[in-house]
DNA sequence: CTTTATTATCGTAATATTGCGATATATAAT
DNA sequence: ATTATATATCGCAATATTACGATAATAAAG
């Protein structure tokens, strides 16, 4: 088959999938942690830094979007991204509920 | 092509990545609340927990396992899973530095 | 309006993931 | 040792992801 049974789980169980899903690639954390570390919120020198092909950027930008993390402006000719911080803390908050909930005194 | 160019990131970066890719299914973010709910971790009323065939949840647990987020031990007739609570704090610890070191002041 | 530079989308190929039935393996009980 | 029960692994089919070249869309500049 291989389809993702997503109706068998709650909602929570999926957002956090979801979440995670667009976390599971290292282009993606890379992409992240560059925007974050530049003052001002530079774009396609991620081309550059990560040696990966503009339309693969481009790809792994729409999925951080899809997920609400990213804002973008045109700067000039550049179309500059930058982290939509309210989300992102949104996302820490969940991820931080999801860690501490979890503990298990084992057998 | 469709090969996931690792070599082009760093380990921390990559090491994100891979515990986020488990976690980014939603059978296994509710088996590892499954497990840490009960008392006791009981192992595979996972099936009827969640619907999904016992081969199935086998995967799963095997892909939970391969980030050493799993103890499991036998207890009578049953193989009995908790989580590794070092191993699950240590992981909590990396999310919790990558969250916190992401801000960004936008254009 | 045309040109130039930047980003997005499309189409496609390679690979990975998801799920399950069938079967093998492992442990406890008899 | 044999049986019964629980878990793991294999093999396969369906779907999803990753990557990139080619091309379209967008916006500033001339």
């Amino acid at each position: 088959m291989g389809v993702s049974k997503t109706q068998l789980f709650d909602q929570r169980q999926n957002e956090i999938a979801q979440i995670a899903r667009v976390l599971a690639h290292p282009a993606r954390v890379a992409i992240l942690q560059h925007i974050s570390r530049q003052d001002s919120c530079i774009c396609s020198d991620l081309v550059e830094e990560t040696g990966l092909a503009q339309a693969t950027i481009s790809q792994h930008l729409s999925e951080i979007k899809k997920i609400g993390l990213l804002r973008g402006n045109f700067q000039g000719r550049n179309l500059c991204y930058c982290i939509d911080t309210d989300r992102w803390n949104e996302i820490q908050g969940i991820f931080e509920s999801f860690f501490t909930r979890i503990s298990s005194q084992c057998c």
